[in-house]
DNA sequence: CCAAGTAGCACTATTTTGGTGCTATTTGAG
DNA sequence: CTCAAATAGCACCAAAATAGTGCTACTTGG
């Protein structure tokens, strides 16, 4: 319902906690404790996120996790990809490939065409976004109309 | 998680196909059949449409419902923050009036702003794209390249 | 009057999400 | 060598959200 979930926003809060960390293995422990996240979920999903590549892991005493590229070229599409939906894998879902294990509307649906790119206009939002603008506080502007504007002049005119 | 609910879908197929029908009342009965939706559920959508206005309707016999406004300025906004999230009404959802009643993070979550401006650069997808251009049925080219140069240019290059 | 509709609301079933338990393995430090 | 602190892996439970149904009342054209 257009919301990310808790896991993702744990595994994107853990992310943005990394950045200031590099060369430096930060435990589970300590993320948790820092934003009040329940340890054990947090924990299950670095090691999501251990798996996927995106982070490196350091075992025994001292261990613990550690960004495994540059805050630079890790999109937020990646690592939302990765952390929503535990259990099938989901790519950029178009209808067929989605959640739903392919709808079974689409014969006759008549809005998958738009609804496909209404999810590749959001999938645009999260490519161009990295980590690093992730972890950067607030930039610039109020950038609300920035938005409303840049969108009503380029993209969305020709979203249908 | 970054998905319209079957609710919704639902609700905008109706819509879409209340277009052609201006000036007549089509009853959920002919909707549901069309597309092999569950009747009932279906029903309860287009009350639910029918409580915001945003549809008409007529009851006994040829009874039915009828778009309650110009297709041309109905936004995808509108019929999605109607039909998304059935209990709490849920406005342009801010970390603070989300469905999550009120994240028990906000007071340390170091993402919070970046969401946000996420959450906004969605709603501002959902703002431009009218009802009339969900209907018709895709007017020109590709896009996908189109949205993601767009973007690029002008609006994610400041999600941060 | 009656069949076909909507109105309203409560309720059940299914799926997804959030969160925990437990055991094994690794590893630095005393 | 031993122990404490970590990660690895996986199954499992609990709570919430979604999907879908039942039933009753009211409305209206034929
Ligand atoms: S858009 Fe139509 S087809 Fe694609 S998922 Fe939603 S309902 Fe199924
Ligand atoms: S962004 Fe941070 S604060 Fe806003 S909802 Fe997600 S977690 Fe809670």
């Amino acid at each position: 319902m257009l919301q990310l979930t808790k896991r993702t926003e744990y595994g994107l809060i853990a992310l943005v906690h990394l950045v200031d960390r590099r060369d430096e293995f930060v435990s589970a422990r300590e993320i948790g404790d820092a934003y009040h996240v329940p340890r054990r979920l947090l924990a299950e999903v670095l090691k999501e996120l251990c798996r996927a590549d995106l982070l490196l892991s350091q075992r025994g005493a001292n261990g613990g996790y550690s960004l495994a590229r540059e805050p630079e070229n890790l999109t937020l599409a990646e690592a939302v990809q990765i952390l929503e939906a535990t259990p099938s894998a989901k790519d950029g879902s178009t209808c067929e490939t989605s959640a739903w294990s392919s709808c079974d509307l689409i014969s006759t649906c008549p809005i998958k065409t738009p609804i496909e790119r209404l999810r590749a206009g959001i999938w645009g939002l999260l490519n161009q976004t990295t980590l690093r603008d992730l972890a950067t506080p607030a930039p610039v502007n109020p950038l609300g109309e920035l938005i409303e504007s840049a969108q009503a002049s380029s993209l969305s005119a020709r979203l249908s």
